[in-house]
DNA sequence: CGCGTCATTGATGTGCATCAAGTGGTGTGG
DNA sequence: CCACACCACTTGATGCACATCAATGACGCG
């Protein structure tokens, strides 16, 4: 995949480190590996050492209902940061599963910490990374009490657009390295009707779709699904 | 209301400051506000300096679809944080409001970052309320997206419930501080279905409702409601 | 006391879940 | 290289849960 193979070295660059200075960060907080397709980045409930951030190819997030049951609650691009949640108890609240070969920076939560105090301007940084993760999930509390199906999966196929656009991809096509199922369940749809909906919205002419590779064709008309119906 | 008054000073006191160093983290994070029933403590898009501790009172936050209606996100009981997802964009992107009379804590960003870098426990204390919230939100998304009406506002009793006891309260007994329609754009249903759930609940006995005083009946048996459909 | 807000309750419609076949694509082993 | 098996996906028929529309009732506040 020709993603960026120097996130998060990059971030940490944008936010005006010395060259010593990022070598320390290099040193400390950048420990490489790689992922399997399938392969479990962590577990729910496994005791939290490290927060990860994504080099190259995508992962889910599930957490796990009391019922045995799993639901995806968030999928993960290169940049995004992952292990967040386990800070609070200690112990990871939910299970990353990687849904194509990658490759991630464990970053081990003391030397983060420690960084932190050092230098303000990666306390700064941590604070705002996990801000915005708070408001990446408020995004999808909106999303599932205010839309329907449509505008759902609409707002889906946005949200992932733009965070492709933002890392230097096309705005108007992806291929999706997730299933129907793995879709519904982030949604809180059921599989069929993602399924559904997808075909209506390609029978509208919104978008064309391939089996996992959709191109969107009236963004605008897309966007308007995305919004609480307008009345 | 009787909540304990020293909040958030009892949170600083509980993770090990010596005494010169509360009196410091008191100095400079402790700017106390009245906040009116009705009144906002911050609003959408309003520039961000500081975060809020409740001190007595509860709130309500909202974030407005784009569409001009609005979802309220989250409640907040006294020992509850606001504001940290303004932190990401330096500007607030949701509002407060407060369900009845109330205190706050307004803790001056800048100053939370300084005091941080100072003292580690106090960087960590932060760092674990930032994960705490991604947490809640993320049982927010499974609720929403795992559960049906009854289940939501069973799950939404409980939580409520279980929070008021963590601050000393009851756990089978409180007052609805916030109207139907709030309850409904939280847990994305119309405020008639949940007067109609609640109103069922009663009649199997689980609750009984006055109006927005609530008691737990049959706690087993709600909990029972809470959790995916046990198939 | 009267008005506005909040809540309850009923009747009807519809969006999505559910159940059920059937298709296509992929990877594996003969 | 082909055949089979498995999994992901599609598509249809039916039913139910919740939205919607509508009217009435109960507070609480000025």
């Amino acid at each position: 995949m020709p993603f960026p193979r120097c996130i998060p070295t990059e971030l940490f660059g944008s936010i005006g480190l010395t060259e010593p200075q990022l070598e320390r960060v290099q040193k400390l907080i950048f420990v490489p590996r790689a992922v399997k397709k399938g392969d479990h980045l962590f577990r729910e409930g496994q005791s939290f050492r490290d927060i990860f951030a994504v080099r190259s190819g995508s992962f889910k997030s599930d957490l796990a209902t009391d019922n045995g049951r799993e639901q995806v609650i968030g999928f993960h691009l290169p940049g995004d940061f992952l292990g967040l949640q386990g800070i609070a108890a200690q112990s990871h609240a939910c299970e990353a599963v990687a849904l194509e070969d990658a490759e991630v920076c464990a970053m081990p939560f003391e030397h983060v910490e420690a960084l932190s105090r050092e230098l303000p301007r990666v306390q700064r940084l941590f604070y705002k990374l996990m801000s915005a993760e708070i408001l990446r999930e408020s995004h999808a509390i909106v999303m599932l009490g205010s839309l329907r199906a449509e505008g759902r999966v609409a707002a889906f196929l946005l949200d992932l657009l733009d965070r492709l656009k933002a890392r230097g991809f096309s705005e108007n096509e992806m291929v999706l390295r997730m299933t129907r199922e793995d879709i519904g369940s982030y949604l809180g749809l059921k599989l069929e009707t993602v399924s559904r909906v997808l075909a209506k919205l390609a029978a509208n002419g919104l978008i064309r779709i391939d089996n996992r590779h959709v191109s969107v064709q009236r963004r605008d008309a897309l966007a308007a699904l995305a919004k609480p119906q307008s009345i």
